[in-house]
DNA sequence: ATGTGC
């Protein structure tokens, strides 16, 4: 992208001042080098999102920010039902909740590093992978419902995890106002013998050892400390998520013409939330949510039943479950007025402060954990979330690294083997059903991690922890 | 992201 373009305002913020049809700013949190590398059609994207109707605040893209179906994925933009406001299937995604989780062990790294190729192994057979996998549980109608329903509170009911995990997740484990009713038998189908699994591209479920301590103090009440062996999981909600992003996308853009909309790009296919299909979506979403969350509950357990299996003190606490593409409704001051606002976070992460009521209470004092994704080489950062956070970007922070190439190029570049036998060498130990997905996902095909995470915290959407190094990595 | 493809 060309700096030129933009209107820099400080040095991690770039602004899209609103012309043509946009109805407010578009907003760029990066370095200068990050804003060079990015897609110029991120800049055309966000001013796309900034001129749809009910749009409050800024349209916002995170330094790891780069062009997605619509919107860009690391936007984030909120709009006010009660000013003609609208949700977009686009700016949601395909993949619906996909997000992230981390599992806090008492191992040490020195005591379980050595055991990497073992413990690969393991968790690859424990843990569905790939494209099309299955898991071990079959849902029938009734139980399709109460999950989408119930989220990883029906795992928990079920017998795929713990209690104590609830309050460390999103929602409580359950988003509220799920409509099961407004998801299609087509993408329940889909779902059926689909629970429990990693799936495929990005996703992956990763043994890391906490390598570095940002903050001490916020470490501490995370229970993160050098050298501790935890364990990231993500994942989304798979079949039945992309089916209703699929056709919600069709439905809106067929429904356009007759809500007046004049949409800059038809993936930005959209519907007022006070409409029948506005309401219809969210709730087909918020049910794809729970789908989501009680996926990662499960994965977890299959995870901790391998770790349970393998090391004596293998017991996995869950530090916190966080997702990357959705839309909640949230309280938020724009302007000095605090209004309720439908915040959509497409490839982004809320990143609440300290001291917010929606934070359980042992970690209300420190604030959020943000989980922050990057490649199968570098591993991931854990953040907190800032009060500046809530003014610059609706409580948000960025989600991972972001790709630097399509898939296509990576393939074209990388060899999947190669890669593999490369991170052997380097003492990370990867299985994947797909070499062909290892190469797609090859690690020099995404930004620099510890740039867009740098990038983030000089605008003051987040602050560094921690940062996570795997050595045993199980890829989609 | 995805029973990769209307």
């Amino acid at each position: 992208m060309d700096p030129s373009l933009l209107k820099r305002e400080d040095r991690c913020r770039w602004v899209i001042p609103p012309t043509g049809a946009m109805r407010v700013r578009g907003v760029i949190y990066a370095d200068r080098d990050l804003i060079l590398g990015m897609d110029d059609k991120v800049r055309v994207q966000l001013s796309n999102v900034a001129s749809l109707p009910g749009i409050v605040g800024d349209a916002v893209a995170m330094p790891d920010a780069h062009w997605g179906y619509g919107f860009p994925i690391g936007g984030v933009a909120a709009f006010d039902a009660d000013a003609g406001g609208v949700i977009c299937a686009g700016g949601v995604g395909f993949d619906i909740s996909c997000g992230v989780r981390l599992l806090v062990s008492e191992l040490s790294a020195a005591h379980a590093r050595p055991r990497r190729g073992e413990l690969a192994e393991a968790l690859f057979r424990g843990v569905p992978a790939g494209l099309g996998s299955e898991g071990a549980i079959t849902l029938d109608d009734i139980d399709m419902t109460a999950m989408l329903n119930g989220g990883a509170r029906w795992a928990v009911e079920r017998g795929w995890g713990r209690p104590e995990d609830l309050p460390r997740i999103e929602e409580g484990g359950a988003m509220g106002g799920a409509m099961p009713e407004a998801v299609s038998e087509q993408a329940r189908r889909r779902q059926r013998r689909e629970m429990g699994t990693l799936g495929s591209g990005n996703h992956y479920l990763e043994v890391q050892e906490v390598t570095e301590i940002f903050d001490e103090a916020v470490a501490a009440g995370y229970g993160l400390e050098r050298g501790r062996v935890v364990v990231s999981i993500h994942c989304g909600s798979r079949g039945l998520g992309h089916q209703i992003g699929t056709e919600f996308m069709r439905e809106m853009l067929l429904a356009a013409p007759g809500f007046g909309l004049h949409l800059p790009d038809r993936e930005l296919a959209c519907a007022p939330i006070r409409s029948e299909l506005g309401t219809r979506y969210l709730g087909a979403m918020r049910a794809a949510v729970n789908c989501a969350l009680a996926n990662r509950e499960i994965v977890a357990h299959l995870t901790r039943q391998v770790f349970a299996r393998m090391f004596e003190r293998g017991r996995l606490s869950l530090l916190f479950d966080v997702s990357h593409n959705t839309c909640k409704v949230e309280s938020h001051v724009v302007a000095g007025e605090r209004r309720r606002l439908h915040v959509h976070r497409k490839g982004a992460t809320r990143a609440l402060a300290g001291g917010h009521p929606d934070l359980p209470e042992d970690l209300r004092p420190y604030g959020q954990p943000v989980l922050i994704g990057g490649s199968m080489a570098v591993g991931s950062y854990v953040l907190v979330g800032t009060p500046e956070a809530e003014r610059a970007a609706f409580a948000s922070a960025c989600h991972g690294a972001g790709r630097a190439m399509s898939r296509h190029e990576a393939l074209r570049r990388f060899g999947g083997r190669q890669i593999q036998d490369h991170l052997a060498s380097e003492g990370i130990v990867v299985k994947s059903p797909s070499t062909r997905g290892i190469a797609e996902e090859a690690p020099d095909a995404y930004k620099n991690l510890d740039a867009v995470v740098l990038a983030a915290e000089m605008a003051g959407l987040a602050r560094r922890v921690a940062r996570l190094s795997p050595f045993a990595c199980v890829k989609g």
